[in-house]
RNA sequence: GGGAGUUUAGCUCAGCUGGUUCAGAGCAUCUGCCUUACAAGCAGAGGGUCACUGGUUCGAACCCAGUAAUUCCCA
């Protein structure tokens, strides 16, 4: 059969794949082996593969590849979130383009156009995973909104509220004027924005005298309730206890004294407008200031502003600045730089809002977690991450969790008409636990909450909900804690950190034992990767062009834990060139089928090459396991592609290559297989289906195993260092030699002979593979230096190649002559520091030997060139 | 404003306990090759004031202090 000589993915990876699905070999059920376990992060259900999945998704299937096949039970759980404000907004976006507006349709209606769109485009993302092979058990895929998942969620939201964990307050909360709903703080995105600073004129009451106030917001002095100075601030004292006019609206309000206000910023004065900014709430609890809420849920201003009334705020901002210029009470306006709040979802400026909302108090609930991050139980990597998780988690505040949703699971509290509330299960539940406290309210009395849950209030049970660990404990004993978590530091708070609160909470016991922060995908220049700055490539087009091995190996190549991955395509085509390579080295070794010759016997050459390349195999492999346990991914990866392509493709196989037209031997033959099936098992994690597909092409190993995939991980054993040393010395040897040709211009074909000066302690065991590799027909012991020739010293011995063709004598003196000057410079220091008393008092002995051996190595050198100058 | 990081070759990054793994890797570049697995390749070569300034030490890319640039998180 001829195997084409470039290797070819696309034909091949949906047929390997779709073996692997029809084989179940993906599957995990709980057995006697131990388990590793990944639960993947779910991505937004209707979402399509971003770079950012193919980094966070190839790593995952590496890692549970490799547990696979070490013998572990692996079970890498898939699945979907709902993403309540994403899938919402998408949905509404969907109906308005029909020209439905959600507000015409009833909750019920929605929720079943909202299901209909989950149904057409839910599920693509992961189809979309399977070409890039991932190995995940697809009988488990979950999904947020399941049947089983909704409850448990449900029913956590009860058992947090029946601990008194959960409760229902007015607070200050990020609210989204387009969204039309309240947003976590995570879900808040500081930037900032050049604006204005207006310097507004309150009358001091009873007097023509004025305070000047600095604000960004003139607007808000509708809900002004006061005026506010630091008590320290002298220049403000006579105004304690006084009353100030609101320029426009005329309310009088009070002056008060608190040490929050910085003297510094602006005039020193600061308005208080209670009901629209954190702060000054703050200062409005402490003062029991009057709260006026003058702005609706839309943005727009309200009847308790008493002006404006309808208008939209920014509109509303330029307005009042020109009537307050107007009447005189616009002092000045100052360019200022300031950091203002946008939505994450809509884009729009936040609006400080006072409103009644669920929440979580996450205080006590988040103490085990910060403990078991912080004395390492689990594990980040890289660890520099624990300190902003510390740091958040030292100072957290209480999770915001209701959103004025309708996708997404529904808060169970019920409302009589009095306003009183049960929190139950279903609205039966709710009758009956007003009745057991005296209030006859029937089910159609009840009103269920109009509002769901943050989308993070399902997704932090995941490790959990995913083994539906809530009813049944078989499957979460067995497969929890999981192994690793892969995901991006930019939800370590929205995520990672409540799934540790969770499982501490609901199981006892963290999720997870390490935690793997993948760095985010820029583009060359540095941008992060966005749908809006189409500067994001299509995963799956990149699929197509470089096979999906070879973009694994280009997400992988660059990418240490933690680091942003600065993606280039050319690191896919490194890949795929890479993948192309391997697929060579396996034609030649299987071309070697059919020149098997029985009645060989293994040349020296090729036994020396075995052993070596057996001992530098287990060698590599030490340093790939010491590199996988501190998750260095990209380093096993170059520590893998150099072991393939240098020590094996360009050292062993042209070692144990037969001479032109020559059979092989038998014995070398079945080594090189071996060989190279354990390369193929190392690699396989990184490039699953080109390292199948010739796994699939060579009856010898598949009578190992069936498919690579669950083939057994090799061992490490011992490795000898000495025969690694003796290599490089022969690698330098065949360097210089290959120099010689090149400055002569002398084909491999034509044979060469090589002398060596005579010396107790030359080393000679790779010399049947360097007569074989650099074509050598003789190698002689002399006793005297051969002039005129090359001649070049490795480890102390000193060898010669006579003149052939004609040679530039002159510059080859002049090459020998800079490197004499080299040489007797690095002499001079080292014999400086060789005469420093303090150092050869101070330095341990290992060093000072070290630095002899140099003093040595290089007068030993000085004198061969010296001698060969003449 | 508070906190954390980063700065080593053209690019992306290693460099773990201060000293033979000490200035490295991959890519890119340059030179020569269609050598019977592979031009998506082979052979060879060049390339660095380890951000800057000072300190500690016999010895600093590594430890300390300061400066600069830059990134992220929080407010």
């Amino acid at each position: 059969m001829e195997i084409p000589s470039k290797y070819s993915p696309n034909e091949t990876e949906d047929r390997i794949y779709a073996m692997w699905l029809e084989k179940k070999v993906f599957k995990s059920t709980p057995n006697d082996k131990p388990a590793y376990t990944i639960v993947i992060p779910p991505p937004n259900v209707t979402g399509v593969l971003h770079m950012g999945h193919m980094l966070n998704n190839t790593i995952q299937d590496l890692l549970i590849r490799r547990a696979r096949m070490r013998g572990f039970n692996a079970c890498w759980v898939p699945g979907t979130d709902h993403a309540s404000i994403a899938t919402e907004a998408k949905v509404v976006q969907k109906l308005r383009k029909e020209g439905i507006k959600k507000s015409d349709l009833s909750r019920d209606a929605f929720m079943e156009h909202a299901w209909e769109w989950t149904h057409k485009h839910g599920g693509i993302i992961l189809d979309q995973l399977k070409k890039l092979g991932a190995s995940c058990d697809w009988d488990r895929t979950r999904f947020t909104m399941d049947p089983k998942y909704y409850e448990s969620v449900i029913d956590c939201f009860i058992d947090l509220h029946k601990k008194g964990k959960i409760y229902r307050g007015e607070r200050m909360i990020n609210w989204d004027p387009a969204a039309l709903t309240a947003l976590s703080d995570e879900e808040v995105i500081h930037k900032e924005i050049q604006s204005k600073l207006y310097f507004l004129k309150y009358q001091i009451e009873g007097t023509s005298e004025f305070l000047t106030v600095a604000t960004t917001r003139p607007e808000t002095i509708l809900g002004d309730t006061a005026v506010c100075v630091n008590p320290r601030d002298e220049r403000y004292t006579h105004l304690h206890g006084k009353r100030v006019i609101v320029p426009l609206v005329n309310r009088s309000v009070p002056v008060i004294a608190d040490e929050y206000v910085e003297i510094e910023f602006g005039t020193g004065c600061l308005k208080v407008t209670p009901a629209h900014d954190q702060n000054d709430f703050m200062l409005g609890e402490k003062y029991q200031l009057e709260v006026i809420n003058m702005m609706n849920a839309d943005g727009t201003i309200s009847e308790a502003g008493g002006m404006y009334v309808g208008q939209e705020r920014f509109a509303v901002r330029d307005q009042i600045a020109k009537d307050l210029d107007a009447a005189g009470l616009l002092a000045k306006t100052e360019e200022h730089l300031n950091k203002v709040g946008y939505s994450e979802r809509t884009d729009v400026v936040i609006e400080p809002r006072l409103s009644l909302q669920w929440f979580v108090d996450m205080k006590d609930l988040s103490k085990p977690a910060l403990e078991n991050v912080m004395n390492d139980t689990i594990r980040f990597f890289p660890p520099k991450f624990k300190n902003s998780y510390r740091n958040w988690m030292e100072n957290i505040k209480d999770w915001c969790i209701s959103r004025q949703l309708w996708w997404g699971h529904r808060i169970p509290a019920f409302y009589a008409p009095d306003g009183s509330f049960e929190v139950a299960k279903n609205i039966e539940d709710a009758v009956a636990q007003f009745q057991t406290k005296g209030a006859s309210w029937s089910a159609s009395d009840l009103k269920q909450d109009e509002d769901v849950l943050d989308t993070w209030f399902s997704s932090w049970l995941w490790p959990i909900g995913v083994f539906d660990g809530f009813y049944s404990k078989e499957e979460l004993d067995y497969y929890y804690p999981t192994a690793d978590l892969v995901t991006a530091p930019e939800i370590m708070f929205f995520w990672v950190a409540r799934m540790i609160v969770a499982g501490y909470e609901y199981v006892g016991n963290f999720p997870f034992k390490n935690v793997y922060y993948t760095g985010i995908v820029r583009d060359k220049q540095g941008r992060k990767m966005s749908k809006s700055l189409g500067n994001s490539p299509d995963p799956i087009e990149l699929m197509q062009q470089f096979g999906a091995d070879g973009v694994r190996v280009g997400m992988l190549l660059s990418s240490p834990a933690g680091n942003d991955l600065p993606f280039d395509e050319s690191l896919c085509e490194q890949g795929r060139n890479f993948a192309n390579k391997i697929w060579n080295a396996f034609r030649l070794v299987k071309s070697w089928e059919e020149k098997i010759d029985g009645s060989l016997e293994q040349p020296e050459s090729s036994a020396i090459a075995v052993k070596w390349m057996n001992n530098r195999f287990e060698q590599v492999l030490v340093e790939m396991e010491d590199g996988y346990d501190k998750f260095r991914i990209s380093e096993v990866l170059m520590q893998t592609y150099k072991l393939i392509w240098d020590d094996f493709c360009a050292w062993y196989l042209e070692m144990a290559k037969p001479s032109y037209g020559k059979g092989i031997d038998s014995k070398t033959y079945n080594d090189t297989l071996d060989i190279f099936q354990n390369l193929l098992k190392v690699l396989h994690p990184f490039m699953p289906f080109l390292t199948e597909e010739m796994w699939q092409h060579m009856d010898s190993w598949k009578s190992e195993s069936e498919m690579i995939c669950i083939s057994n991980w090799p061992a490490a054993k011992t490795f000898e260092p000495n025969i690694q040393k003796d290599f490089e010395e022969f690698e330098q040897l065949v360097t210089e030699v290959r120099n010689v040709r090149k400055k002569q211009n002398l084909p491999n074909k034509e044979a060469l002979v090589v002398s060596f000066m005579k010396t107790a302690n030359r080393n000679s065991s790779f010399d049947a593979a360097f007569t074989h590799l650099c074509n050598i027909s003789e190698l002689n012991e002399v006793s005297e230096k051969m002039n005129p020739s090359f001649s070049f010293m490795v480890n102390g011995v000193e060898y010669f190649i006579p003149y052939t063709a004609s040679v530039d004598v002159e510059a080859e003196q002049a090459k020998m002559k800079e490197e004499l000057a080299y040489l007797e410079g690095f002499l001079k220091s080292v014999e400086a520091k060789l005469t420093n008393e303090r150092f050869v008092n101070n330095a341990p002995a290992a060093v000072l030997d070290g630095e002899r051996k140099k003093q040595s190595d290089a007068l030993s050198k000085i004198a061969a060139i010296k001698e060969q100058l003449g």
